[in-house]
DNA sequence: ATAAATCGTAACTGACTTAGTTACGATTAG
DNA sequence: CTAATCGTAACTAAGTCAGTTACGATTTAT
């Protein structure tokens, strides 16, 4: 899960700011990565909706729907897949003491996870591409 | 860091619990693993001044201050010491875009530790204790 | 129909992380 | 001096994960 977010982030932001279907190798040149990574992050994505993909000549994937109607909170859903960004700690340590320690802790990430979620479901993949498109060319401004 | 919270939460509601210094192999039976873990753990607590440790016959643990005074918060930064419980997204990929989506979630993503710093900081380790104990009670309980 | 492009996915590899274990020197009480 | 206890290094085994290779399935163009 890890990587694979700033990657569903790439894709997301790309095919907005893109009107023709774009090739997972496309995608993986533009990231930084290769092709069978990047169909990982876009199979996830195409199983939420996100994005439809054709295959064969001409192929590629386009957004499911506009860019403003989509949160980073569903993208970032599509990608966690049922895990959990924190840490799940065991339950299934033996003693008396050890399981409830767990579920304990548990309780008190899955607030913090939530309170991450509802903050990721209030930006739009519109409003994330403008501004990672802008730190992105001050970044090559300053590179020359 | 993932499975040495739950055990330094153990180690200071244990100790919180009991006049007597707790040797790390105590600790570690009452846990369910090995001293030599416990013994990491304890290092780090020691390090941040909570816990309290002497060598030798008739040694172990003890806190450092009273488990009223210190919170989970305080815990959580002695064992986590520097690294972040929130997935840190690497910023030496190259290309021009892959750093900057990283560091874009990586600043999603701080936020929402600092709203779970500033809620594990509301509670002490007594009252965590005193929850968890309960927990513990009533789990034996229905077992018989 | 055939060829070429493209996806989907399985299998493998290498790197990295981490819990657990073993071992041993250092410290301390009696 | 002895026994108990800690601190820590070194090793192992398991798990995770990104990357690669490979190949069948699908689609368009001719």
């Amino acid at each position: 899960m890890n990587s694979q977010y700033p990657i569903a982030l790439h894709i997301m932001g790309f095919l907005a700011s893109r009107d023709e279907a774009l090739t997972s190798e496309t995608l993986a040149k533009t990231y930084g990565t290769s092709p069978v990574v990047l169909r990982r992050v876009l199979a996830k994505l195409n199983r939420a909706g996100l994005v439809s993909t054709q295959r064969g000549v001409g192929g590629g994937s386009v957004l499911g729907r506009s860019a403003a109607s989509i949160t980073l909170r569903e993208v970032y859903e599509a990608i966690a897949d049922g895990s959990r960004l924190m840490p799940l700690f065991p339950k299934t340590v033996d003693g008396p003491v050890a399981p409830v320690l767990a579920g304990y802790v548990n309780e008190l990430f899955a607030d913090a996870e939530e309170a991450l979620l509802s903050q990721l479901g209030s930006v739009t993949v519109e409003e994330m591409d403008r501004d990672v498109r802008g730190r992105v060319r001050s970044a090559l401004r300053c590179a020359e």
